[in-house]
RNA sequence: GGAGAGAUGGCUGAGUGGUCGAAAGCGCUCCCCUGCUAAGGGAGUAUACGUUAAUAGCGUAUCGAGGGUUCGAAUCCCUCUCUCUCCGCCA
């Protein structure tokens, strides 16, 4: 949520920011709203003085033993206009809450202009783009060949967007995971953390997946409804939720690996072939909770540690800087790392990394106390995958095919898969 | 699944209809005392919203959540959520 405050005293700062996105925010319903609400408050809050004196003196009047009949006669239709008064403004405060929970973050000044993908900005690249003396396969042929992806498997179970991985390919993914996490854990700095996959309604309404892209989770029929989580990121920020934090508990880095569940819903004939767009993949999530003058540095550091992640693994890669109408609802700012894929010839995304200011923090109620003020202020989160392990095992496969249709595990990867050093 | 107990401020924990935003302790802040350390004395210390030039006053709300009774609810009633104890069941 945007500073209701900010909100209402800058209205059409807001809406200019927010039309950079291509969103356009109904200053004129708003303001009505907001302007009923301050009236209705006023009405209501002054009924209910008037209320807890009269209580107060027929308390009193009562202790003293005095006749308190013609104090309650005098309170008698009181109640009925507060009630009145109190279900109006609850009607306005609903309203002005939805409207809230529909707006995206604002963004951050560095956000380029644009609309679409094509306006994103690349701000450095890593690597060699590998040449190769022979027909380059994309991760589909490679893996089929291999008899190790089988999508028609998959489909017979589960339909489409699903995949079945066996032998060392389902370990190469299994040694990528654990590669990240010990990467992030040992040498990042980060808190290795388990958590829920399926989780309420108000947590997904806490890192802003909800209410707009409620299409976009896979919703179980449990009373009350449970969602499987679209990313690490849901329940690891939602730690947070309703807590007041000392200064000295602050930053925390979090990292887990989950399986992420994507309906994908409005992205049909996109990236049908293959592995990039899944209804189920493993990722490993970096998470970061900071004071609110520390996220932006904290974005650069965190998409520093995915990117560290590629460079061991020596994939070429990018760093692209979202423009406005490409970044994520709930985010300020975002960094893209598209790492290469041969077999598509183009870079492709593996990693988003975006610094969400105080916006879910509003919606969480995540506090810390300032250790100047002693008062309580919103923290900012941050998150990054570090990285998408189903698109890093394709970017290995495509990446590191040989001729002969084997595929090279790269060293970073060597500890974890057990002498296997080609997946043949 | 069955039976019972509970949910109060940053924390612990009193409080069963009126003067309770809430005792006390801890923690924290400031001051005093103390030649270090330890101890001691005093004062202060919730959040949000409204009003406002104001982080000054004043008002309103908040004692797990939602509803109800009442002139008045932390306190009584109902529903829900969560926690704990015991029993059962299953790993």
């Amino acid at each position: 949520m945007i500073d209701p405050k900010l909100l209402r005293t800058r209205t059409e700062e807001v809406k200019a920011n927010l039309a950079r996105r291509g969103f356009e925010f109904d200053t004129d319903a708003y303001l009505a709203l907001e302007e009923q609400r301050k009236a209705l408050q006023v009405e209501t809050e002054t009924l209910q003085g008037e209320r807890n004196s009269s209580a107060k003196r027929i308390g009193q009047a009562k202790a003293k033993g005095e006749d308190i009949e013609p104090l309650l006669a005098a309170v008698k239709t009181l109640g009925e206009r507060l009630e009145q008064a109190e279900e109006q403004l609850k009607g306005v405060q609903q309203s002005l809450r939805d409207i809230e929970l529909g707006l995206p973050n604002l963004l951050a000044e560095e956000v380029p202009d644009g609309s679409d993908e094509d306006d994103n900005v690349e701000l450095r690249r890593w690597g060699e783009q590998p040449q190769f003396d022979f027909e380059v396969k994309d991760h589909v042929a490679i893996g089929a060949d291999l008899g190790m992806l089988d999508f028609d498997a998959a489909a017979k179970i589960s339909g489409s967007r699903f995949a079945v991985m066996r032998g060392d390919l389902a370990r190469l993914q299994r040694a990528l995971i654990q590669f990240m996490l010990d990467v992030h854990t040992r040498e990042h700095g980060y808190e290795e953390t388990y958590v829920p996959y399926l989780v309420h309604d108000t947590a997904l309404l806490g890192t802003s997946q909800l209410p707009k892209f409620e299409a976009d989770s896979f919703k179980t029929d449990a009373d009350p409804p449970m969602y499987l989580i679209p990313t690490a990121e849901v329940p690891l920020t939602n730690l947070a939720r309703d807590t007041l934090f000392d200064s000295s508990d602050l930053p925390l880095h979090l990292t887990a690996h989950t399986p992420c569940f994507r309906s994908e819903a409005g992205s049909y004939g996109q990236d049908t072939r293959g592995l990039i767009r899944q209804h189920q993949f493993e990722k490993v999530e970096l998470v970061q909770l900071v004071g609110a003058g520390e996220s932006a540095a904290a974005l650069e550091t965190l998409t520093g540690h995915a990117e560290t992640v590629l460079q061991r693994l020596e994939l070429p890669y990018r760093v692209v800087r979202l423009c406005a109408g490409d970044t994520g609802f709930g985010a300020a700012l975002t960094y893209d790392l598209e790492v290469w894929l041969p077999g598509q010839g183009r870079y492709r995304e593996i990693s988003s990394c975006s610094n969400f200011s105080d916006f879910q923090a509003r919606r969480m109620r995540a506090r810390v106390r300032n250790a100047d003020t002693g008062k309580p202020e919103l923290i900012h989160t941050l998150n990054g995958s570090g990285v998408a392990a189903g698109r890093a095992l394709v970017a290995i496969l495509e990446n590191y095919q040989q001729e002969d249709g084997s595929v090279r595990v790269p060293d970073a990867l060597e500890p974890w898969m057990g002498g296997v050093s080609r997946i043949a």
